[in-house]
DNA sequence: TTTTAATGTAAGCAGTGTAAACATTAAAGT
DNA sequence: ACTTTAATGTTTACACTGCTTACATTAAAA
């Protein structure tokens, strides 16, 4: 029954293109792609998004949405057990969702300040992460705040990218004493027991 | 005078790309535009690269091994020193070959395996490291020194990501009290400082 | 010297981002 | 209610892409 007008095309190509995203990486997605598995022209899109690159910071503002949301579930009273919660629920969504995670830090989105909502959505994140670690913390030194909580952004996204590169590998390369992949699978074994270390570490 | 027979291609379009590469963005360097830059007809590059796949991750090998002897540069007899050496070569290897860096760490070679010269100079890197710091370290623990290893190259990839990401940014947004720019840029005026007590909080 | 394999080219296919011209319709102005 | 207009859809077209196939040249091997 569908009429020449759509009504909410807009979001559906977003929610679409975020399926795609995931499922196939996001140098695969194509604007005609996504116009074909949304049932619309191949042009549609284009009256939504002016470029791809438009597109691609759509897709990453709503992965920054879900990671915010992601982090901060599971909330207890305990400060520090928080942190270890929510940084493994970091991990966890940067390797569950690796396909939009490498969107949302890549190149596919050079400047966010282009895209405010994006810009916000991230910093959004940030925030809870600044947030959860001044619960935490006894530091009242703004500063040294400001700069332990960008530590902590850097680890956990280093690991996310660590982990992601070097986790599943060929079982003989495990045998091999000269690569990180042993320690990163301890690591990854006991994520718990290392997230502990972890926050009395930064 | 250029004969039928190149005789050094596959060099010469190496560096070619790797320039490209660096010059445009991974994303922008096609196959057909690297063989006009390289004076042969569009197909010739696959005969030396099956895929585009293949020329990254020769591109990405070109890089490890860069990044590789700029981090073994200018070393001493102080151990400690040499780490802050390292870290600060590393920091600023990823931010003034921002886009090779994008390469060598993204999603255009998925899996190093399938690429063994290319797994071998990133895990040299990572040796690189491991040397360093067991220097530096007392510790013995074999285990605990990957882990420390991890650590370390997961925070300076983090911080390299996080800098890159957030550096560059409007004036404007320096006033804004809830971003991470300011803690960002103060670790960025005084990278030496922060490098120290870097690796006293591994 | 012949054969063969490596390495170059030319032509062509299917898919891409995006611009321009046109079609339909919801919303705004009278 | 009727017209205008702006938003949102389609069609067509262009230059570009990765990659395949068939063919050309030549260095190395037999």
């Amino acid at each position: 029954m569908k009429s020449y007008h759509h009504g909410n095309l807009k979001q559906e190509l977003i929610d679409c293109a975020s399926k795609m995203c995931e499922r196939d990486g996001y140098t695969k997605l194509s604007i005609r792609s996504l116009a074909k598995e949304s049932n619309v022209s191949q042009t549609a899109p284009y009256r939504h998004f002016k470029t791809k690159e438009d597109l691609y910071a759509e897709i990453a503002t709503e992965g920054f949405n879900k990671l915010h949301k992601t982090i901060s579930k599971n909330q207890s009273s305990d400060s520090e057990k928080n942190l270890t919660i929510g940084a493994k629920a970091y991990i966890k969504f940067g390797l569950n969702n690796a396909n939009t995670y490498d969107l949302m830090f890549g190149t596919a989105v050079p400047d966010f300040t282009k895209y405010p909502l994006l810009f916000q959505s991230a910093n959004k994140t940030y925030l809870h992460i600044r947030t959860k670690f001044n619960e935490f913390s006894k530091i009242k030194d703004q500063k040294l705040i400001e700069e332990k909580c960008v530590y902590i952004w850097a680890k956990l996204h280093g690991l996310v990218g660590l982990l992601r590169k070097l986790e599943v590998v060929p079982e003989k390369l495990l045998d091999m004493p000269d690569t990180p992949i042993k320690a990163i699978n301890s690591i990854n074994k006991d994520l718990d027991k290392y997230l502990i270390k972890f926050f009395r570490n930064i």
